[in-house]
This record gives structure tokens, C-alpha cells and sequence, in this order.
DNA sequence: TGAAAACACTTTCCAAGTCAACTAAATTCA
DNA sequence: TGAATTTAGTTGACTTGGAAAGTGTTTTCA
């Protein structure tokens, strides 16, 4: 039997040592492309979205503004993304794909499919689609 | 409707946000306290188990092992903890909660619980049991 | 209209994390 | 037994992340 206090109990812990082990998982596939997790979800996102400005894409790819700036500058750097000033508002800053951003995406989605379709394969899509609701749901909720 | 290919729809993308809510709210909770939330489970852990090693610990509280010596180095400074060096194998370390640290786990550990029933509370508490036992399913999965 | 406030993003400075190399102790096995 | 290997933990160089302040643009409203 299991103590009441114990790390293992908590929600938090369960959550972590989950998203731990996935990034980590995701994170060395996507070594290969010299591409981190972010990184990928911000190509992710610019392949479809033609208008986000940095404020959308750091509230999407759950980051800090500086730390985008930064991961920014850096794809900026490796020729996956450039910035552009949006003429409706000059304070904004819209983010495109070069080319090779565009074949990077494509490559790169379909090692992270791989990830994600394993662990549907291991934990049941039953049990992986509850999951995914249940997460959302949490990822909505406003804490305090 | 929602395309195939979105970032929302990815398991590690719902996980990444759930965990992030959870995590910052949680830090923001503990930050009256002066202590992080790896540092939280360390306490939480040295409060039971007595001949935790380093090496046990890093595992369990999910950092690198460099991580956790760098943050035990800051919990010594700050009078919570103290390092042993393990009788039966000298290259081993137990950490040993100190008076100081003992009366923060206590008042911290009323804090997570807090919020830990706010989140069974919110989205309910059978949802929750059932989310608790997915995350614990992939955080024992070996992937790759 | 134009001074003040709000906003979008970046910069700076410092804290924390990572990888690889290192130290010292324990174990292996010829 | 003792040289070679493995193991536990730490250190150091470097990268990344975060809070707060800074820059330039847009909006508000007297």
C-alpha cells in the first residue's frame, strides 16, 4: 500500500514524469534535423498560418516572448524562417518560411508522427484519445 | 473543422500544455517559500526515505543528474538539506533533511494539495483518477 | 491634435540546464 | 592481488530560459 504523501500521487508528478519522457523522446528524434521541439512546432504552425505575429506564436508554442525572440533569431540564423514587418501594425512581426523551412517541416512532421502514433499503438487509442481530452481540458482551464 | 497536421493535435503537444499550466502555476505557489518544485519533490522524498542516493534521487524527481547536484548545492546553502557520505559505498551521497527542512516540507506540502484538489475539482475527480493512471502508464513505457 | 498610456517586441543581465570531461571509490578478473 | 574497468557524483564550458527594463509604434482621450 501506498503512503497518502508521496510524489507519485500527485497529478503534477504524474504530468511531468509523462511530458518528460515524450520531449525527451521527441527532442533526440528531432536532433537529426538540428531542430528543437519548439522550433518544430512554430514550422508547424507558419506552414498554415501566414499572418501570426510573435505575441500568437509565443501564446501557441506555449513560450516566454524573449525566449521566442530567441529561438527566433536562432532559425533566423540556420535559414528556416525570416522576419517580416507587418504594414498594418510596424510593431508587429510576421514570421515566414524560407524553402528550406518548408522541406525541413515535412520531414521533420513525419518523425514526430512516428512518436505519436507509437504511443497510440502502446497505450490504446481509446485510452490515447480520453487522454487528449482530458489534457486539453486542462490546458483551458484558467488557474487562480 | 481542424486540419490533420495541426500542432494541437499532436499527444506531446496537449501534454506540453497541460504540464506548463500546472507547472508555472504550481511554481508561482511555491515561490513564497523560496523553493522550485524539483526542490519541493526532493523534500518530499527525503522526508520518508532515508538512504536515498543522488543517483535514486535523480530519477525520481526526473533531472540529470549535473541538475540536481547543482540544485542540492543551492537547497545546502540555503540551510534545508545536508549532505552524507554513504557508509557502505563512499562514492554514494544521502541527502538528510535538516530542522529547517522538515518545517517547510509541511507548510509546502499543504500548498500542492491545494492545488491538486483544485485540479480534481475542476475537472472532475474520476476524469482525474483516470488521467493519473495514462500518465503513469506512458511514464513506464520505454520508448525506442 | 498632441501628451499620456498602452502595446509588441527585443535587449540585458542573471539564473538554471546540458554535455562532456574529470575525480575518486568500488568492482572485475587475469 | 593489483591493473583495468565500471560506477557515483561533481565540475566546467557553454547554451538556453526568465524577469524586468528598454525601444519604437499605435491608441486613447482631454
Amino acid at each position: 500500500m501506498q503512503s497518502k504523501y508521496t510524489v507519485q500521487s500527485y497529478i503534477s508528478y504524474s504530468l511531468a514524469t509523462a511530458h518528460r519522457k515524450i520531449h525527451t523522446s521527441l527532442t533526440r528524434r528531432l536532433k537529426e534535423f538540428g531542430v528543437q521541439v519548439e522550433a518544430w512546432r512554430i514550422m508547424e504552425i507558419l506552414e498554415t498560418e501566414i499572418d501570426f505575429t510573435m505575441g500568437d506564436l509565443a501564446e501557441v508554442v506555449l513560450m516566454n516572448p524573449p525566449t521566442l525572440t530567441k529561438l527566433v533569431d536562432r532559425m533566423v540564423s540556420d535559414g528556416i524562417v525570416h522576419r517580416r514587418i507587418a504594414n498594418r501594425d510596424h510593431r508587429q512581426v510576421n514570421l515566414v518560411l524560407t524553402e528550406l523551412g518548408l522541406k525541413r517541416i515535412h520531414q521533420i512532421r513525419e518523425q514526430v508522427q512516428i512518436e505519436d502514433d507509437e504511443i497510440f499503438r502502446r497505450i490504446g487509442s481509446e485510452k490515447a484519445k480520453m487522454l487528449h481530452t482530458i489534457l486539453t481540458e486542462i490546458g483551458d482551464l484558467d488557474l487562480q
